[in-house]
DNA sequence: CACTAGATGTCTACGCTGTAGACACCAGTA
DNA sequence: TACTGGTGTCTACAGCGTAGACATCTAGTG
């Protein structure tokens, strides 16, 4: 009868076939078979598989290092940190990128990193509402960019996906250019950082002109 | 035996279905229902539910305006304007944003309007791969958006969100400083519009450096 | 020590899903 | 008129999440 099943153990279970296999392999019955135990078993500890995908998200958030982020650096390398270190852990578990986009980017697991970036970019002069623009932005970028990376991996049946030998250059002459430069699939990692330099960017110059009204 | 059943049917049925009743809701046997029609009929038309599903998404797609841009106006302002288009194509239809995160962002349907924002950005002297990084962005953070959107109607079967009069403002200060002010779940949409000023500023300090170097 | 109450694992079963395969019919061509 | 290919229908199968009954093991009480 295996008394021994846990919380952790079904959800650390849950998260194994979730990397190895994807989401869709992440069944209650295939969670059964990787603990040796009935798939009804998993109820005894989770009223439903809805909470058992909030308790695997939750575990992908909690890999997530703040303590890492050195204080003593300018914020701006701070909040670049922080995002790196988001999008490191999600990357770590890229099958999981749909749950968190779908289950809001709030859960309570990230919370502790929100007010982390908050208070990197509240304390370097930028206003609570711009701060949390940027939160989101960095929050939705990474969990599109590790499905994206997710989706690139699964064959996600018979879709079609990949037409980089067959877009007509005449219709779109920059898309093949991109498309052989290799700029399509490679980089999105990039994507990232491009886009919150552009929000530092954005965030300085708004501290500024706010810091020059002050005097 | 109503002989009339064509792609187009099923594909517009499909949206409608998803659009009034959420992305689980569309199976192939409502699908049949929706039309009076037996749930297998559909497979003499799409080989599977995949098909189904990308043929939804480029039904989206092309809901983009790309021809209300004007072109007389700044690179900037079109990029904003393409930008929102997109935004506001998916919130039309804000259940399918997992289908378009999930089925990569440049299907098909999608490569006129990739090839129209990097045509923007090229003229206005920007790197092919930097106008694709803010493409990528572009498009990431709208499916988020809209995902999120979408997520945040469907009440999502027994999963604990909306955690606003719960959070220990020990704790988390600035987030239910941020809660109380409503910069939560308002203002998604302004995420965008943040996020591509950012990257438009990072556009023209390249661009000017890279003119600079030219002469 | 005996007994009980609760927790936990197991089993069966229900209605849902995508879809394979056989069948029935109808339109158009030879 | 006979046939052929396309289309809609029907049945069936394996898989899903999970409700409800049952069995068993553990801890606590008298």
């Amino acid at each position: 009868m295996a008394r021994g099943l846990t919380r952790e153990m079904l959800t650390s279970a849950a998260l194994r076939i979730v990397d190895n296999d994807g989401l869709q392999a992440l069944s209650m019955r295939r969670l059964g078979t990787e603990l040796g135990v009935d798939p009804m078993a998993a109820y005894r500890h989770l009223s439903n598989k809805g909470i058992l995908l909030d308790e695997v998200v939750a575990a992908v958030m909690s890999e997530i290092d703040t303590e890492a982020i050195d204080a003593s650096r300018p914020w701006q390398d701070q909040l670049r940190a922080l995002a790196l270190s988001y999008l490191t852990a999600l990357m770590a578990h890229p099958h999981v990128a749909p749950l968190i986009a779908e289950r809001s980017l709030r859960t309570a697991g990230s919370l502790r990193v929100v007010e982390k970036a908050l208070q990197i970019m509240t304390e370097a002069g930028a206003q609570l509402s711009d701060a949390m623009a940027t939160i989101d932005a960095i929050g939705l970028l990474s969990a599109g960019i590790a499905q994206a990376a997710s989706a690139a991996q699964v064959p996600a049946n018979g879709t079609a996906r990949d037409f980089s030998g067959l877009l007509p250059p005449r219709e779109f002459p920059l898309l093949t250019q991109a498309a052989e430069a290799g700029a399509l699939s490679d980089g999105l990692a990039d994507v990232l950082s491009f886009a919150v330099d552009g929000m530092i960017a954005v965030l300085e110059v708004k501290a500024q002109s706010i810091r020059a009204s002050d005097e």
